[in-house]
DNA sequence: TATTTAACTTTGTAATTCAAAGTACTTTTT
DNA sequence: AAAAAGTACTTTGAATTACAAAGTTAAATA
C-alpha cells in the first residue's frame, strides 16, 4: 500500500487498544477496574487486549495489594508512548493529506 | 466505551478501506486497476472491500466500456464523503485530547 | 464453611481479512 | 477457428482477531 498509510501501527487499529493507550498516555497509571469502567467491556476482553499490549512491550504491569485487596495497575512504557505518539503523528499526516 | 472513541466509524478501521476512501476523496473517480495499483493488494481482496463500501452506500460503481475494454469506476457518494469526513473529525478530536 | 471480590484464563463462536483459484465475458493472438 | 489473455469479479478456504460467557485462583469477609 502506498501513501503514508503504512506508518499506521496495526496494534492501534483496534478501538479498545486505542482507548487503553490513550488513557495510559494521560494517566500515569490505571488499574484493571478503572480501565474496565472507562472502556465498558468485559474483563476477559480487557485482559486479552492488555496482554496484547504487554507482549508488544507497550505497557508495564504491576501487581500489588492495596490494603487487603489485590490490585493490578498498568502504565505505558517509554516504548509504548513512542509507538502511540508515532501512530498519532501518522494519523495526523494522513488526515492532512485527505482534505 | 466512553470518550469520543465511539464516533470512530468501524468501516474505516481497516487500512485498505481507509486507503480506498482517501483516494476517492481526492480523485473524483478511480477505476479498478488504478485502485489495485495504488493499494497494492490482490484483486479479490480489493473487490471485497469495495463491496463492503458499496453495501454501506459509501461509493458509487459505474460499469462501462472504454474502447473495447470493460472498465469499472468507483466514486465516493455524498453519504460516503460525509461518513469519511466525520471519521476524520473524530480522529482529530481524539488526537487533540491525547497529547 | 460459604460467599464475595479481583483479575484473570479458558473455551467456543462469530466476524474479519486475505490469497489463491475459479468464473464470465470479451478481445487479441495464433 | 482455437487458444490465450485481460478485466473484474466470486468462491473457497485458511489464518487471525474479537468477544462473551464461564471457569479458575487466592485471599477476605460474613
Amino acid at each position: 500500500m502506498k501513501n503514508h498509510l503504512e506508518a499506521l501501527n496495526k496494534a492501534f487499529e483496534s478501538r479498545v487498544r486505542l482507548g487503553i493507550m490513550s488513557l495510559l498516555m494521560v494517566n500515569a497509571a490505571m488499574d484493571f477496574g478503572m480501565l474496565k469502567e472507562q472502556l465498558n467491556i468485559t474483563d476477559g476482553n480487557l485482559a486479552s487486549h492488555l496482554n496484547a499490549l504487554d507482549k508488544l512491550g507497550y505497557i508495564l504491569i504491576t501487581k500489588q495489594f492495596i490494603g487487603k485487596k489485590p490490585n493490578t495497575s498498568y502504565a505505558a512504557t517509554d516504548h509504548g508512548r513512542k509507538a502511540f505518539s508515532d501512530h498519532l503523528d501518522a494519523l495526523e499526516r494522513f488526515i492532512s493529506r485527505s482534505n
